[in-house]
DNA sequence: TTGAAAGCGCTAACAA
DNA sequence: TTGTTAGCGCTTTCAA
């Protein structure tokens, strides 16, 4: 390939129509407020046949405005991210921002290099699924753009919040699994580790528990070894098959994971052991039988963030202070913790 | 939020630092040949101080280069996608580039706007799964930067392909579902329509049908009209249970729509009905039974991708022409297809 | 209705 | 060893 051919300049447009680059750049503003039809046919008749495009970078430069947009997630493969991504890419697309995507795979000092680099590259907003680590930093940057922190709660000054009803909605499907006659809900979940979205979980969980009088079981386990699920599974082997019992994930990820080991079990599900899942992933109808899921409204929560920002960024009205969104998820019951089914 | 507040600028730095601009530049750049090391410290005192970071907008101006690798696929959320764009996005990000994700949805003519966007924007280089509609276009561009056709192939003169070997791995799935004991394999398939993945996936079963003198048996659905499933599905509950037939899908999507419909006929599967999909969804282990599998390799795909770039980018050196790069896929039997087991 | 000219923040000759 | 200067391609006053 013959790279670097010289690309077609506003000059060379201005020149080949014989008018000044300032008319050149007016035409290509819409500024037609006093603008003869002659030239603007001229200019348009030479743009298409150059096909002439301006430089980004030279208007970025000047108006300090890239008309990019920047997400950073935890992981660009997780459902969940996923589907915030593409709500955000058709929503700025249609607006004619650029999306640009990060991954920090969950390390702060990543995150960080991130972030900075973002900020050189004079990105005009932020939608960040954060770690925690870097609270300070974003704080700052909040200050010089819209930060939008998404589904995991920090304190963040200056930064809207867009999360769901973690607490609630895994209060309320464990709350639902004692009602339907499991006597006893296991909740296996990772190491806490200052996610507020994994608190929360855990939170709603042991309310749930204790509304109910009953005894939180926990089962911990750690998706980088995946020795912890084997013995996870090994305790569960050894019970007595004779009072069912529910498994309830705080992830998608961690029931990928699981779900193999358990159906080795030979258990029946659900008469003997109910299965559930925080998060519902296209695979939970998939399976026999079908999981019960808690929902999160992705594409919403997706769209919120990008009008969000689009709102910030437009009406240069800067509401001081952090703003809080919380949009509630739904718990979908399945077969895989129906009691009453044959 | 208080927005816009200036940010720092190398002459802010140099005159703190009591240097010429040329001066931080050349720090800035690593161009050490020659500079005292109070100087250099000096400046490094004040970037720290600063938090000084050049502004990569201005950068990318003078040199034509903003770092910015763009990747545009049809669809963010198929899995597919999701991995090549994973691969592309860890590479670029160690060698301190961005990547650009764009979504075509099968559209020629948003993919157009895309591209045209792209080439404004300066990136330097661009992998695409791309639409065909587009083939002139993208041939132009490929002019002026890398490009990269990844999954699908068509006639773009100087761009780089990088595809699987979708016509054998087709027909070795299958083979061996035929020399498994599978009287009839069924393929399901969307419309062609010019894809050349969906050419070449059809054209191996076809191949395979004809080599083990069997009739191939197509069934077409379309993914916008669950309509075409259901029908497809009131056909085979027609048949016979006498023979055991396969269900072999063109893609994983595909059989994610199909299965839960597949399900619900009641037929056993591996016995009296096969089932096997090319790709391979994170799901397919967790099917009861696991479900065999055409698996590609998108880690390697992308990575490939992502070193081709690098090397055309550093090394000046154009091979002219176009490059093809075929990888392997590997069938997965599993016992969604295994006619043995009891 | 149009154009001249001054930058935006940075890099890279070339001088000193 | 460091500084001066001329742009990169565009937008935006301010004049004409």
């Amino acid at each position: 390939m013959t790279m670097r051919e010289k690309r077609v300049t506003i000059e060379q447009v201005a020149n080949q129509a014989g008018v000044s680059i300032a008319t050149v750049s007016n035409y290509l503003n819409r500024k037609y407020s006093s603008m003869s039809e002659t030239t603007k046919e001229r200019i348009a008749a030479v743009v298409q046949q150059l096909s002439y495009r301006p430089n980004v970078l030279a208007q970025g430069l000047k108006g300090n405005k890239s008309r990019t947009i920047a997400v950073v997630v935890v992981n660009i493969g997780y459902p969940f991210c996923v589907s915030i991504i593409r709500a955000l890419s058709t929503i700025f697309a249609q607006q004619d921002y650029r999306l640009l995507v990060c991954e920090t795979g969950e390390d702060g000092e990543r995150e960080k290099k991130i972030l900075e680099s973002l900020l050189a590259q004079q990105v005009e907003a932020i939608v960040v699924q954060a770690t925690g680590e870097n609270n300070r930093l974003l704080g700052q940057i909040a200050q010089q753009m819209p930060v939008v922190l998404v589904d995991r709660e920090y304190p963040v000054s200056n930064a809207t919040q867009v999360v769901t009803n973690n607490v609630e909605s895994s209060a309320a499907l464990t709350g639902t699994l004692f009602d339907t006659g499991y006597e006893e809900v296991i909740y296996v979940t990772e190491n806490v580790n200052g996610v507020s979205t994994r608190a929360s979980r855990l939170a709603g969980y042991q309310r749930a528990c204790s509304e109910h009088g009953k005894q939180p079981t926990l089962g911990w386990v750690d998706r980088h070894q995946p020795s912890t699920f084997a013995s996870l599974v090994a305790q569960l082997a050894n019970r007595r098959a004779t009072t069912p019992f529910a498994i309830y994930t705080a992830n998608g990820l961690i029931m990928q994971e699981l779900y193999p080991l358990l159906n080795a079990l030979g258990r029946k599900v659900p008469m003997e052991m109910g299965l559930a899942t925080f998060d519902n992933p296209d695979w939970a109808k998939l399976l026999t039988p079908p999981l019960t899921a808690v929902s999160q409204p992705t594409t919403e929560i997706g769209e919120f963030c990008a009008h969000t920002i689009i709102g910030l960024l437009k009406g240069e009205n800067t509401p001081s202070g952090s703003q809080k969104k919380v949009l509630d998820s739904t718990v979908l019951l399945q077969a895989s913790t129906d009691l009453r089914q044959v």
